[in-house]
Order: structure tokens, then C-alpha cells, then sequence
DNA sequence: CCTGTGATCAGCT
DNA sequence: GCTGATCACAGGC
């Protein structure tokens, strides 16, 4: 089996393997970013997934190389970004839905219009505010600039849930988080 | 604390 | 036409 190792994280394994590694690393676009603490894994035989009915113009990124990014357009209003995974044209990605802020809050707050911490990147479509994503990052490799990964110094308490904002496949539990932070869009059931 | 709603648009039926 | 991997703000308890 082929690899893409950035960060000591495979990208060519399975969505759901990969969204519970990418807990505790820092991701930055041009020095901006922090810490990830939620993620949700989306993958090609799954019916809440933007791939599940095959290769778009809109989800053409995921149907490329792993390791790379996948923007799309939420509701009309905000941009939400995606970790392409496992091997080429398999169409499967990770949801980066928060980010502990670390780097360049004050960046980030500009761009958000506020700045109480907890607020800026406590969601997808405030983390894709807070980084300035937009359409054209969709398919950028994330081991060259803008974008830099980080490895987490210290192994983080996973959290484990259902997606949130579906109506398909809600049983599936494929949301995941750093037990505790006080940056999640969202609390898990009964974690800590 | 919680629930409801407008914004705004790409993709699909 | 309608739905959605959302958010911010308003209003009620």
C-alpha cells in the first residue's frame, strides 16, 4: 500500500484513521492557526459524504491526491475545508470542524470580527473564516506553503461522537475531539 | 438555558 | 424548487 506521510500522519489510510490522528496537531496558513480539536471523517461509501455519488467539479479535490486540501462552499455563505485521505481517486477527506487558536490570534480576530478566543475557530465555518480559506486553496498540498503540519508534542484524550449537521448516517461515530477543550463547536455526550 | 429564523448559493430532483 | 458537513442573532423561559 502506497503512503503520504506529512506530520508522521498517513493520509493514504482510512478517513475515520486519520480524523482521530489529526487531534493535537497544529495547522497553520501563513503562520496562522493552532492546535485541531474536532474533526469528523467523511468517506466514499458513506451517504452523508460530498463523494458518495461520485467525482464533481465541486468534490473533483477529493477524487485527487491525499494529503491535500478540499474546500467547499457552506450554505451558501461559509467555506469549510477538508484533509483529502486515503489512496488517489478513493474521494474520501476529513471535516476540520475546531481549532484551538495559537498562532496569529490577532489575525484571526480581524478577520473574524471578534476576539474572544473560544469564538474564532470554534466551528467549520469559523475555522475556514479565521484561516481566510476560500475556494481557491481547494487541491493545495499540505506540506508546502502557505500551509505547514505539525506532529503534537504530547499524545491528546480522544472524544469520540456522532457527526453533527446530518440527516444521513447519523450512526455512524466518526466525529472526533480532544476530551475537555473548551474550543469544540460543540460538547461530547459524556466525555470528561 | 433553549428554540427559531434569515442569510445566500451550489448541487441535485 | 428544495436541501444542506453553518452561523449569528433574536426572543422566550
Amino acid at each position: 500500500m502506497n503512503t503520504c506521510l506529512i506530520a508522521n500522519i498517513d493520509f493514504a489510510h482510512p478517513a475515520h484513521e486519520v480524523a482521530r490522528q489529526l487531534i493535537g496537531l497544529t495547522v497553520l496558513v501563513d503562520g496562522v492557526g493552532g492546535r485541531i480539536v474536532e474533526t469528523e471523517a467523511y468517506d466514499r461509501e458513506d451517504p452523508a459524504s460530498h463523494s458518495f455519488s461520485g467525482p464533481t467539479a465541486r468534490n473533483a479535490a477529493m477524487f485527487g491526491p491525499p494529503g491535500r486540501l478540499y474546500v467547499y462552499r457552506s450554505y451558501g455563505i461559509h467555506w469549510c475545508i477538508n484533509f483529502v485521505c486515503r489512496e488517489d481517486g478513493h474521494g474520501a477527506g476529513v471535516l476540520i470542524r475546531a481549532i484551538e487558536p495559537t498562532h496569529g490570534l490577532d489575525v484571526m480576530a480581524a478577520r473574524r470580527g471578534l476576539s474572544d478566543p473560544r469564538l474564532l475557530c470554534s466551528g467549520p465555518g469559523r475555522v475556514g473564516q479565521a484561516l481566510g480559506m476560500d475556494l481557491s486553496y481547494t487541491g493545495k498540498p499540505l506540506d508546502a506553503p502557505p500551509f505547514e503540519l505539525q506532529a503534537a508534542a504530547v499524545a491528546a484524550k480522544i472524544a469520540v461522537g456522532p457527526r453533527i449537521g446530518i440527516s444521513k448516517a447519523r450512526d455512524v461515530a466518526w466525529r472526533f475531539g480532544e476530551a475537555g477543550s473548551r474550543y469544540l463547536s460543540k460538547p461530547f455526550p459524556r466525555s470528561e
